[in-house]
RNA sequence: GAGCCCGUAGCUCAGGUGGAUAGAGCAUCUGCCUUCUAAGCAGAGGGUCGCAGGUUCAAGUCCUGCCGGGCUCGCCA
């Protein structure tokens, strides 16, 4: 309601404004003003005018609204302050337009095909809380792009033949002794006591160590990770039952969160299906590529790197002196993609999976059914021969990729390829989703029983570690969450029965932990503390369940049902005395706003901020009109439709983060 | 050395493309459960927005330079 309403406002103001002084402002700036009884909108645009057109703002804002005339669905317009345009909506208007609004909008994305990969964790080990605010903030923007119309594909890109698989297949084979058959019944089993993610979370772990005993060792990790890359050996199919195994296990864990997918592609088909070779000819031809004869990348295939700032290591010249220092010699900055061995670089292969992604390579993966979800949706894995029947992944025009933002220069270079070969569009339309890593607190870290230097322990925080294995793993965490959450759950509803009280802890625990880690913003590094993370009070996702609760409860109590509340007839001219009952439902009526913002933004904390809000707003309006006991029956009605205005806002506002209401807490 | 990010209340963080009086949670203190559930509400204290310049009607927000912290920069993946 309130976005649809603004872009008439500025439509109006843009016409006006070319009609009444012939200008055109390359953005009409809309705020809110400090309080509501100002208005809903704010337009600071006459401080922007009064230089061009030499005049007052204050003269500048009353002409404008001298000149505006009756705008559909606006009372008035006020100049105030200095020269503010304040326009004031038709409150009842307003409100029938938000009764009557469909739960998904007609957003900025309908009709649009978009493909975000999220998650992408090594298959060789558990995953830690890092990877749970990749997944979640990946979800979370999955499901903002559907609320705005989208069709979004999601990918969980599995990197099977690299060093970190390599490193468990060498655990197995020379630290544990471990054959084939012994690996299939450990994971068949479980006879070790502990999910097998978790296993190989300590055996990864220690490997590490085992490297740094003794360089013959480090020879094993190289031989291996060779043999696995070749494939058709015993490491290889060792390491291809290792990831199909632990691949399940983040399925599972991701499950927990209500996070799923559609396509796993697996860097080991990209190797087999010589995706890279499809790439190498295009980037040859277009020159993206160049062969190096000297300097230090003598016999590699190079590309100029995007940031390479040759300005950077120029001494400015002498003044006056305008001296070009003429580049001789190599290009030392550049990227290598194919080493001198001719083995290609991560970055080569990352470049040949996206032209995939574009539709761009001129090949396809094979694909075959790899799991199948409890709602029946699939998940597909890329396969070298795969299935007949099988849906067509990839070939979009608009990517996202959620990954932290230590890759940053990686990502870049793959932009940068892709633009070089002219796909300018598409460069344009890979957005790399960016976030900073989840940290340990010192003190978390001690807590968890992990030894801190006492350097360390003066930082505020200390980097995860897969290798180290040092972190918190994400189902430990849920079932820390779960449990909590039982504890109150199992005081407060003794009467209900024990699998019901089990499926509210744990959509409350899977609130707690969603929000969390999407209230902060993407390139706040958040450092992790079990307090906080474990809270249910304040700002949490709880917080915005619990009232949602409430206003189930006064729905139950009444026996009346929300929907019909928000079908049937209401008087809405109680809106116009009361500003804070207004605010309420205008903020309800922003949900579509702060949609688009995130989308705009790639910010899904707006959407959690939102949620927070609103749901304070609505604490505040049950604690201040008792409903149920309202004499007045229209005004009774009245009160319960902005229950269920509202209500039906966060309960929207928490699908966006994944996040469901309980029926009861 | 270069690039990216961060620095706002005791702590953790918000402050969309500059806009009206800098906010929230936690912690501390004071009140409020015979009411639609207190996982809640109301109130109090707490700020040189890292420092210094600059841009303009207007700067926490933009620019420059410092200071402090983090991450990244390999023929690893």
């Amino acid at each position: 309601m309130y976005l649809e309403l603004q872009q008439q406002l500025i439509q109006r103001f843009h016409d006006l404004l070319k009609r009444q002084y012939d200008v055109e402002l390359p953005r009409i700036v809309v705020d809110q003003p400090p309080n509501v009884g100002l208005g809903e909108y704010a337009l600071p645009l006459s401080f922007e005018l009064a230089k061009k057109l030499r005049k007052a703002p204050r003269k500048i804002a009353e002409e404008i609204v001298a000149g505006l005339g009756p705008v559909p669905g606006f009372d008035k317009f006020e100049v105030a302050g200095a020269g503010y345009i304040n326009a004031k909506l038709n409150r009842e208007e307003a409100a029938r337009l938000l009764l009557s609004e469909r739960s998904k909008h007609q957003g900025s994305a309908t009709g649009k095909k978009i493909l975000v990969e999220h998650t992408s964790i090594n298959p060789n080990k558990a995953a830690h809380i890092g990877h749970l605010r990749n997944s979640i903030l990946g979800d979370t923007f999955v499901r903002l792009l559907q609320a705005a119309g989208a069709k979004v594909d999601v990918q969980n890109y599995i990197d099977n033949t690299g060093v970190q698989v390599a490193d468990v297949v060498v655990g197995f084979l020379y630290l544990e002794k471990k054959g084939k058959s012994e690996i299939e019944a450990l994971i068949a089993n479980g006879s070790t006591g502990k999910p097998f993610d978790y296993y190989c979370w300590d055996l990864y772990a220690r490997v590490s160590q085992w490297y740094e005993e003794g360089k013959e060792n480090l020879k094993l990790r190289l031989q291996t990770l060779h043999n696995i890359e070749q494939g058709g050996n015993e490491p290889a199919e060792i390491g291809t039952i290792i990831s199909n195994a632990i691949i399940r296990r983040h399925l599972e864990t991701m499950q927990r969160l209500g996070i799923e997918y559609d396509f796993l592609p697996q860097e080991s088909e990209i190797l087999h299906l010589h995706f890279w070779e499809l790439a190498f000819e295009q980037m040859k031809q277009k020159g993206v590529l160049y062969f190096e004869t000297e300097g230090k990348n003598k016999g590699c295939w190079v590309m100029k790197r995007a940031s390479s700032s040759q300005n950077a290591k120029r001494q400015p010249a002498a003044e006056g002196n305008d001296a070009p220092e003429t580049k001789s010699g190599p290009d030392e900055d550049a990227k290598v993609i194919v080493r001198s061995n001719n083995t290609v670089t991560y970055v080569g292969k990352d470049i040949a999976y996206h032209l995939w992604k574009f539709g761009l390579l001129g090949r396809d993966f094979g694909y075959q059914r790899f799991y199948r979800y409890p709602d029946g949706r699939l998940v597909w894995i890329s396969a070298e021969s795969g299935e007949p029947d099988h849906p067509h992944f990839g070939s979009v025009n608009t990517i996202y990729n959620v990954i932290d933002s230590r890759q940053a220069d990686p990502q870049n270079n793959v932009i940068e390829a892709i633009r070089g070969l002219g796909y300018i569009e598409q460069a344009e339309n890979y957005h790399h989703f960016s976030y900073e890593m989840v940290a340990l607190t010192p003190r978390c870290a001690m807590d968890l029983g992990y030894e801190v230097s006492e350097e360390d322990q003066k930082r505020a925080y200390i980097e995860v570690s897969g290798r180290k294995g040092f972190g918190v793993k994400a189902d430990d965490l849920l079932d820390s969450l779960i449990a909590a959450a039982q504890k109150e759950v199992d005081s407060r509803h003794p009467e209900m029965d024990e699998q019901e009280r089990r499926g509210i802890a744990s959509q409350i625990a899977i609130g707690a932990l969603r929000y969390f880690m999407l209230k902060f913003t993407k390139n706040s590094v958040i450092a992790f503390d079990f307090k906080e993370a474990l809270s249910f009070e304040g700002e949490t996702g709880p917080y915005t369940q619990y009232a949602i609760v409430r206003a189930t409860n006064i729905f139950r109590k009444a026996d009346l049902s929300a929907e019909e509340i928000l079908a049937g007839h209401t008087d809405l001219r109680f809106l116009k005395e009361d500003d804070e009952l207004w605010e309420l439902w205008l903020r309800a009526g922003q949900l579509s706003s702060i949609v688009e913002q995130c989308i705009a933004t790639t910010e899904p904390a707006y959407a959690a901020k939102y949620a927070f809000q609103l749901a304070q707003q609505f604490n505040n309006f049950y604690h201040k009109h008792h409903i149920l006991t309202e004499t007045d029956e229209a005004r009774k009605r009245f009160l319960l439709t902005t229950a269920a205005v509202v209500r039906r806002a966060l309960i929207q506002s928490l699908e966006l983060m994944g996040i469901d209401a309980p029926s009861v807490m």
